[in-house]
DNA sequence: ATAGTCTTTATGTCTATACATAAGGAACAG
DNA sequence: CTGTTCCTTATGTATAGACATAAAGACTAT
């Protein structure tokens, strides 16, 4: 248990070593840790690298810290799974195949009631909607169901997506605050079915994503996976 | 574009600013971008507060940095959503509902092909095989179809499960040094329409996870959820 | 009791400095 | 031309010391 001093004590080792303490040693659920300054002397280091140590395992969710009160493992540990949001061509061409894409349709029309309320419209705004497809070796693999508000992007109205998808041209032109995403299994719908090798009602993995930025919307998208998707993690 | 020197530099607002430099300023994908000495001069601060200031900006995935080579803005920023995976109980509490959970059914069985090449287990190994409902207010929340593999977790067999859910008891007992999670859309079957009201091949979201320990895996887990949830995440 | 104020304390962050380390590139040898 | 060695450089990390800040707890006046 006493610290190795021969090494140079870096907060790597100092980490490792702490999170053992918490899942198989002595520091169980809500057990308030030594101070940093007691526990830097403990492992012969600077507070600076406990503090590093000890933000960095507070990031996974073990720990919870706080001014005064110190520092205390959670009860119930909040682990958090990150996943990778890839632009479709990278996540195709991860997986060994040909990419290609193809647009279905674009038009400009009145902004959809629940359109509206996601993308916090004014009535009667227009909007732009596109349907694209996007293959790996000829089969497709996401269908792609996009509103982009021209208010706020007056650009892509005059943008030609027949070659790029709309999701290529947005992250490489327009900047965001703030995208929230979320993850369902929806029922497959005439436009799934149509394009993404569903049958009527099949269970669909779908993401959807809203993205703002500086408070105004610019597009919100719903992106639906061929038969039998997996979005994975691990840590 | 000069930094304000009347008010204290803090790694936030260099962060900030860098982050405005690539997502709407000069600084576009593939940029390399100033050393850090360099940066630390032109804010009128330390490297180490630059260096915080880029660190964190990297772990977005905004980034790129090399020894040697620089900071490079990312062509594809790929980003990351960060999914909190809570205890069944804690989310349901966090929507205001009360926490009630039952025990379907446990016994002890030979482990299914799928199951023993999940979890690498061998022929004919036994396997506890556990069915519980999670319930908010009186309405079905989650169904969660646990495996544990007994030879390497012996007291899960002799555990009480009728009043505390798998789960919280494994995250209480057993320390885990790998987590794969992954999220689908599949089709309703008997068991879902049994206990979530679901009809027979509706889209029902289920999050497949399994947990191992020093290369043995510990337990596999289904969840599966009520109609209609979705899993949410901003960044 | 109760509300407001002060003190104490643990974490949060910045600085200056030092050395470690990966890796690009130049110099060199074959 | 090709591979090896060495130098240089940008990031990675550790340290001591300082001050900032949130918040618990004590103390005080009403």
């Amino acid at each position: 248990m006493t610290p190795d001093t021969t090494t140079r004590t870096t907060f790597r080792s100092v980490q490792a070593d702490i999170v053992r303490r918490i899942t198989n040693g002595p520091w169980g659920p809500g057990t308030l840790l030594p101070t940093e300054a007691d526990l830097a002397r403990e492992f012969h280091c600077s507070r600076a690298t406990i503090n590093r140590a000890l933000r960095e395992i507070a990031d996974l969710g073990l720990i919870d810290r706080r001014r005064k009160s110190g520092t205390r493992v959670r009860l119930a540990p909040v682990r958090q799974a990150r996943f990778d949001i890839p632009l479709v061509r990278a996540e195709v061409e991860a997986t060994g195949s040909a990419y290609r894409y193809a647009l279905v349709s674009q038009n400009v029309l009145p902004a959809p009631d629940a359109l509206r309320a996601q993308l916090n419209l004014a009535p009667d705004a227009p909007v732009l909607h596109l349907v694209c497809v996007h293959y790996a070796d000829g089969a497709p693999w996401q269908l792609e169901d996009r509103w982009i508000n021209p208010a706020a992007l007056p650009q892509a109205t005059a943008q030609d997506f027949s070659n790029r998808g709309p999701n290529e041209w947005l992250v490489a032109t327009v900047p965001f605050s703030e995208v929230e995403i979320s993850f369902q299994a929806i029922a497959a719908t005439d436009l799934q079915v149509a394009h993404l090798n569903h049958r009527p009602g099949d269970p669909v993995f779908c993401v959807k994503r809203t993205t703002w930025w500086q408070d105004a919307a610019i597009t919100h998208a719903v992106l639906s996976y061929r038969p039998g998707h997996r979005m994975t993690a691990r840590y």
